[in-house]
DNA sequence: ATCGTATCGTTGCATATGAAATGAATGTCA
DNA sequence: TGACATTCATTTCATATGCAACGATACGAT
């Protein structure tokens, strides 16, 4: 016989549950204002950020595979969210940028999903978010050295 | 314009880019070990401590959706490790229970994903385990509070 | 310059997923 | 008891997903 397990205190289950409440509660925000999906949603934040951006760019910073982002700037700009031209340099990429219509999105959903992270956050001493941005580092860190995990994604 | 807004800041993401990835690494031992999925997985883990649980049961607390479970419940049938039978007193129910197969093979996953999660919990002091503990109880009590949120699962 | 290699974005394919519909069994209450 | 509502597990259906393959472009070594 195996140890008693818990599911409840297994910390890799905590974590999921946790994170996925959470990004339903954040997806009420963004589907209820324009429809978005979770990647849409990361693709819009993502090129608002950097002006411009390829399928690649976005897939090494938000933690998306590939397909799915351009899938997801596929359906964007049949919004009329994003535009897509091809780069000047590199006739391989593609430059994915905010429609005036995408921009204005963003302004109306960055606001709605910011006040569920201060919601959060608000629960939180600074000294205890602090502690769980640290930790969550912490956390990485170790599967950055472990060759079974996945690679880490970049930061913005 | 709006604020400026990182990605990388943003809890929710920090919190399912982590998930994301323990879960991935997880994945690894027991698909290695007998090819289950996550929702397998949970499902054997939460028979095993009950003994024996319907489907419904595994629904309020592995955090699956119920069709999930019983597609999960199903394979695992195909695969000798669970057993299904009608309940004795309500014929809507159905039993599952583990089979020494079953048994036999968490026996082998649960120290294999044990040994990841000691991985990640070594990392952390004693005082920031219980800090993590502490802090995503308090992000769920949020979401308790908004009518917004899913319900939380219950525990183990 | 050219051939082989690497990178980029897209698509095909098999499978996974969630919401809603279904059908069977039970519960409720007049 | 009999009608109606509820609960449970499964299935249906539309969509999402990840992986691998693909065609196109760019790069690198000779």
């Amino acid at each position: 016989m195996t140890d008693p397990f818990n599911l409840s205190d297994f910390l890799p289950y905590k974590l999921a549950v946790l994170a996925e409440r959470v990004s339903r509660r954040l997806a009420v925000e963004y589907d209820r204002l324009y429809g978005l999906t979770v990647a849409e949603w990361r693709v819009m934040v993502h090129v608002q950020r950097t002006g411009k951006a390829s399928v690649r760019d976005i897939h090494d910073f938000a933690n998306l595979d590939k397909a799915r982002i351009s899938r997801a700037v596929h359906r964007l700009e049949g919004d009329g969210l994003v535009k897509k031209c091809a780069s000047e340099g590199d006739g391989r990429l593609v430059d994915i940028t905010l429609t005036g219509k995408g921009r204005r999105a963003l302004s109306e959903i960055i606001p709605a999903v910011t006040r569920v992270e201060t919601g959060l956050l608000q629960a939180l001493s600074d000294k205890e978010a602090q502690q769980l941005s640290d930790i969550i580092e912490t956390l990485h860190a170790v599967l950055d050295d472990d060759p079974a995990a996945r690679p880490r994604s970049k930061l913005d």
